[in-house]
DNA sequence: GGACAGGTGCGGT
DNA sequence: ACCGCACCTGTC
């Protein structure tokens, strides 16, 4: 008889979070799938900023352990409640890919992050690459945000606003510079409780009024900030994985993937998405190619 | 040192 | 509606 049981469990101490042999929760890959840009791998572990939160993430085989002093928001952005093992057990029956993609990625989490930090990443996003997208943001932070004891809050929608369209080009944001001005004017009179109240194909709509705000950054804010896991963001990896899973030959845009993808797969597209994405992007990054 | 980034807006069909 | 194209600039 084994001493121990290696038993999944959650528990709350006094400075975070405990996830003992979590089956579903993977750091680097909730990190690294693409949801989110403001975490640093530290060599130790992951520290992770949201808003005017911080966390650091050490994982283990047998654990892993979110220090914060704000456990009760970490684990809603983690997404902590929900049974990701199910989700799992579902895309498993689709086979192929996804079946392939969600085995690969199942330490996976869709994280429940900001509105407005949501929009103006992703906004930043377009035609970029991550590493650059990074560093924007960071010295966003850095001179609109609020100082913490763990570095810059990200900045205020007020203070977003408040700053001349030339501090955008100075931190590095290029021809996005009018876009995310505009677009942080534009949610200071946007409430996101109202989007997340419609249907998504409405919600979609309204978001792609906002300057910046294509169909695939759109999709990004419904699934990472409005919760509305049926969007689907088509970006040139998901791309890849639709030429070469799913075409039937004839071209398609991405709006067409898209709808392609959430009708395909519901209410659960947007974990697919994810899935996908991290599958695509690690085994090209590996391989060179889409196994 | 040129191509490439998790696309978008624009003007022309 | 559906093309095709230009686009800041850090990183490799």
């Amino acid at each position: 008889m084994p001493m121990a049981e290696k038993k999944p469990g959650i528990k709350r101490v006094k400075d975070g979070i405990i996830l003992s042999y979590p089956e579903n929760f993977d750091i680097k890959s909730i990190l690294e799938c693409g949801q989110v840009f403001r975490y640093k791998n530290t060599g130790g572990g992951y520290a992770v900023w949201s808003k005017d939160k911080y966390a650091l993430v050490a994982q283990t085989p047998s654990q892993a352990e979110i220090v914060t002093a704000d456990p009760g928001y970490f684990y809603d952005y983690f997404d902590l409640g929900r049974d990701y093992g199910e989700i799992a057990t579902k895309l498993t029956a689709f086979g192929g890919i996804v079946a392939e993609a969600a085995e690969y990625g199942k330490g996976i989490r869709l994280l429940n992050q900001d509105f407005a930090e949501t929009a103006i990443s992703f906004v930043l996003s377009a035609n970029n690459n991550i590493k650059r997208i990074q560093g924007i943001i960071e010295r966003l932070a850095e001179n609109l945000g609020d100082k913490t004891p763990y570095g810059h809050a990200f900045p205020s929608v007020e203070k977003m606003v408040a700053a001349p369209e030339n501090f955008y080009r100075e931190i590095g944001c290029g021809y996005r510079a009018p876009f995310v001005k505009k677009t942080a004017e534009a949610l200071s009179v946007l409430d996101p409780r109202g989007l997340a109240g419609m249907g998504t194909q409405q919600a979609k709509k309204r978001l792609m009024e906002l300057p910046g705000v294509g169909g695939k950054v759109a999709d990004c804010i419904l699934l990472f900030a409005l919760k509305k896991t049926g969007a689907f963001p088509v970006d040139t990896w998901i791309q890849k994985v639709y030429d070469g899973h799913f075409s039937d030959g004839t071209p398609k845009t991405r709006e067409q993937i898209s709808r392609y993808f959430s009708g395909l797969f519901g209410g659960l597209a947007g974990y697919v998405q994810q899935y996908l994405f991290y599958f695509a992007r690690e085994s090209i990054a590996k391989d060179g190619k889409l196994s």
